[in-house]
DNA sequence: ATTTAGTGTGTCAAATGTACACGGAATACT
DNA sequence: AGTATTCCGTGTACATTTGACACACTAAAT
């Protein structure tokens, strides 16, 4: 494939989309961009790809400095490769999406950016370069992987109740869903195992539940 | 995202997995390449990613000039960024798969190809660098895609009987179906219509189909 | 004319999805 | 302390979808 080496090859990064889950809210983390262009504005984390690294490698490192989290899900979306998406040079970048819980980990702004923190996807606020269209992407991905995963069950607490979990699964989807039903189908899932505390501070005093690791990992598994 | 500008960038190339069905399976197009590394060996067509172009433009010119045809449908895969995958050099790659109706269109070795031709999916050559994983992901791409759209109808030709687009069916996916099932789901597609004619020369006489192409888009544009 | 290969059609059972209402528990209020 | 409020937790009936399955008819081959 000896491609004439071209001099202006493209610079190659990796964008991390980063959802939690936090105040019964679906979040994605954004960073303010201390630098030109779009500087003070909000973009998604990434990063450039090193030259010994993979993209999957680079957006672990992004996420490790963001948020300080490892070995988690990673889903690599789509390349993004129009030539005038970056205004200044020519940059091609691939998405990723992860799932992590916020609540353990507080985002740190480091590198070019001067600001991180969390926000409702239903309600981010305008977005540098075409993140806005790469989230959406991610976020439809991550929908439509939901509807074979149970993926989402890493992105709550510990500790959870079921309604808890079909408010995330609510956000996620965008759609309210029939409580009886949601049980009636979560609770087939063998990793879903129920705890002897109720959760205080709410009426009604419902049940918590906790995730069986093992079986969760393997449910993953098989499909695509 | 200001990137220090590492000298060693990465070229990116577009590889290209065109599916077609002719002789009653389905086929992918293969080239065999004519210079160094993995002269003579079977590749997947690719090209490098012009200056001015974006993935999906070079993807799109490999297969004008691969094949001949354009505006067909054409997905990206997945972005494959090993830094060995490749042994001269750094090359990322984006993959794609498309659809096309073989019959149509002889494929035509050219740049750094020395051949050109249809090789049955369920028994591929040995292909050079990381290309048998980007086939397998690209076809694993395409049953699943096939599972919400019937995209599989841009495989087959103008005219075509019920048991041609069962055969292709099962030969995408892998499975036999059964026949009454699979003609009552695909008959509720409004965009299949009956003609008058029978295909000639095989005993029973079946009844050719053709496409409405415009009701067929308009099938393929709502899911995901 | 007879044989042969492939087409074209319906029903029933099982599984799955969808709609829907109320008693009980813990908290909040006065 | 008693009462009101809010949220939890549960089962059933119906509609839809999926999967299994067999035989008569047509065109070609002999």
């Amino acid at each position: 494939m000896r491609v004439t080496p071209t001099s202006n090859a493209a610079a190659h990064t990796a964008d991390c989309v980063i959802f939690g889950f936090a105040d019964k809210e679906l979040r994605v983390l954004l960073v303010r961009r201390a630098v030109e262009p779009f500087a003070d504005e909000w973009v998604l984390p990434g990063g450039a790809m090193g030259s010994d690294e993979t993209l999957e490698a680079t957006a672990r490192r992004v996420l490790l400095d963001m948020v300080g989290v490892k070995n988690i899900f990673l889903q690599q979306v789509a390349t993004y490769s129009e030539p005038d998406r970056h205004p200044v040079r020519r940059v091609v970048t691939t998405s990723y999406y992860a799932l992590v819980k916020p609540h353990q980990h507080t985002p740190v702004a480091r590198g070019h950016a001067s600001d991180a923190s969390w926000h409702p996807v239903a309600n981010v606020p305008p977005l540098g370069f075409d993140h806005h269209r790469i989230l959406v992407d991610a976020h439809d991905r991550l929908t439509w992987h939901l509807r074979t995963r149970p993926l989402a069950f890493d992105l709550l607490p510990e500790r959870f109740t079921l309604t808890e979990a079909q408010r995330l699964y609510e956000d996620i989807i965008g759609e309210p869903l029939d409580k009886r039903n949601f049980r009636r189908k979560i609770q087939n899932y063998d990793f879903l195992v129920e705890t002897k505390e109720k959760r205080s501070g709410v009426k009604g005093g419902p049940l918590l539940y906790r995730i069986d690791r093992e079986r969760f990992s393997a449910a993953l598994s098989y499909p695509r």
